[in-house]
DNA sequence: TTACTATATGCAAAAACTGCATACCCATTT
DNA sequence: AAATGGGTATGCAGTTTTTGCATATAGTAA
């Protein structure tokens, strides 16, 4: 499923416009990466849990060559799975 | 930032009612569950990927008594950032 | 208050990460 | 509707990182 299938249920089950629906959802999205960018993780109780995990530099491999590479520390987005999503699929 | 600060800032930004902005948080988050439960991938551009990972059966251990313990293959729900989201954070 | 979640422990094995080319799928634009 | 551009998936190896087990406690959320 990709955004606008997403969208196009969303609009149905909310009884929106498209375009309110992507509106809706675009706002909710941005409010997330707002609250990460502040540094905070986003718990969403039944969900699971947005955190922005810092990874440090390390040396690496380029497995094309096999030369040795050093590689920049950076940030990303983790998603941890909340223990009922866990169970969703588990069962 | 938990759920009901989420909410509650969602209310503001979407001029709904908590009761309402919670509601169509939460048919949002099952719209996305049931479309993983379908066994599909959710693809949102310029936020990431939702993906069901099947993770493999392996031998484990209780960190209390040190004992050997099979753990059975699960699934469990994996958060892709986009390209996008990283550069967020990378800059 | 009741429910969920984080933490903390040791350790084995799975999985992620890196560069990069190709194939592919999606979205936007003409 | 078709074309184009861009993000994303895949595969490769080897090292780093993460995972997840049991369980109690502490903290937070509903």
């Amino acid at each position: 499923m990709n955004k606008k299938q997403l969208i196009a249920q969303l609009s149905g089950s909310l009884n929106l416009s498209k375009a309110d629906a992507e509106r809706t959802f675009d706002t909710i999205t941005n409010t997330i990466l707002d609250a990460l960018k502040g540094d905070d993780s986003v718990k969403i109780a039944g969900f699971g849990t947005y955190k922005v995990a810092k990874r440090k530099a390390r040396v690496g491999r380029n497995p094309r060559t096999g030369e040795q590479i050093q590689i920049a520390a950076s940030q990303k987005v983790k998603f941890l799975p909340a223990k009922a999503l866990k169970e969703v699929f588990n069962k």
